[in-house]
DNA sequence: CGTAGAATTGAACACTCTCAATTAGCGTGG
DNA sequence: CCACGCTAATTGAGAGTGTTCAATTCTACG
């Protein structure tokens, strides 16, 4: 199977080779980088912030949490990865953000240096990670207007809106973090997150069976409290 | 005057011409773009939100806020443009924020459609949009933990530490924006910044000539509440 | 089925917001 | 140069949202 790229050096690579149509994929395929599989277990660190940002890495399965640190131990996740999405490509040498397994993950990485080097020999790629950088800047302006201006109401409707879209987009949410972590991400404490999901469920907006797996019912209703 | 460049092309470039050291103004020379300058007075919008992104904008003189708004009128300023500053690169076609001018100001600008064709036929033209959208998200990452986990205080000697860096460096605050600016970059009201900024008064970390002009007596002191 | 961690719920508290009144600063015009 | 007036900034008091701390319940997994 070999799907069509839009690229006009597809014709470089071998035919044999797949070429899913992931723009990590594309990337790596087009500098003709291997990608390292790693196995990272629940709740394990991937990388350090001030650690060295030697590699890039994709979610094959599993999820990620990005995040910087207080010294008083006060936590902003600012992005969770799931399955396919590309994380740690920090632009200088050292890291800026830790990041860690949520549940058992699986990723595969390259080395940073090897896609600079691609972007800087190669108009593709450089194109290709610039759009991928300006789409995580796009993300974090959301999100800037979520902490610095919604209420703890709407940033959870606006989380459950994101994972829906993100996970399934059936309205089906197997959520792989805590109320911690949903915490860390929203800016709000886990208590503010569970008391803002129990109204939900009064509301007859979502349904839970077991505390991780939510069945949202009403989507509209959850997009007009996300303002 | 010919400042040198850091890149192997710059012999292309007419000797004659003059190249300083900015990056925004290396690349519209290296494409062979001329910046179309234009004036905007306190308070009048650059553009809006939804509207085209037709162009990329450079600060020349004065200062600018880049904004998003909801619905109910709450607003979040994602980011403040001084001299120099370079701003609307956005992703798409649309805007993601709107743009107002905080004082007069006069800035240049260029099609984004050329800096995106310069992007595809010259790699260090690509490197160097690459790299200005990844500082951006350094910045914005920045920022989500200021707004997600720090305190109002926390947050006012950020911002004063933020400005001193980037106006003088020298403790000297000439600030643009009015209270209401600061707290809605902050994600405060206007009344929680001016309270944080009289008890650094009181503290001595301060003191004003004008409400707008701000002189840092303490910046060690500042570097310790910004936690 | 038992246990440990996760999640929920409750009550009191704290920080920031809201609303209101006062003061300061700045540009304009006499 | 000063007076005026308007806007910005400060300050105060009270209210509200979210936090904190604690107790209980749930649930995932051995």
């Amino acid at each position: 199977m070999l799907s069509s790229t839009a690229h006009s050096l597809a014709g470089a690579i071998p035919i044999e080779t797949f070429i899913p149509l992931d723009p990590f994929d594309i990337i790596i395929h087009h500098i003709g980088l291997v990608p390292n599989e790693q196995h990272y277990e629940k709740d394990s660190q991937i990388y350090g912030e001030d650690g060295p940002a030697d590699y890039v890495y994709q979610v094959v399965s599993g999820a990620v949490r990005s995040y910087k640190l207080l010294s008083d131990g006060r936590c902003q996740i600012t992005a969770f990865h799931l399955t396919g999405d590309v994380f740690g490509m920090d632009c200088g040498a050292i890291r800026r953000m830790a990041a860690d397994a949520i549940v058992d993950t699986t990723v595969r990485r390259v080395k940073r240096r090897s896609l600079e080097q691609g972007a800087a020999t190669d108009m593709f790629v450089g194109r290709s990670l610039w759009n991928m950088a300006r789409r995580n800047l796009e993300h974090a302006e959301d999100h800037l207007l979520l902490l610095g201006r919604k209420t703890a109401v709407e940033r959870v409707a606006a989380f459950l809106l994101e994972m829906d879209r993100r996970l399934t987009g059936t309205g089906m949410l197997p959520l792989p973090m805590c109320r911690r972590d949903i915490g860390d991400y929203l800016g709000l404490t886990l208590e503010t997150v569970s008391r803002a999901l129990s109204q939900f469920h009064e509301q007859g907006i979502l349904d839970f069976s077991g505390a991780r797996h939510i069945v949202l019912r009403n989507r509209a209703l959850l997009r007009n409290m996300e303002i």
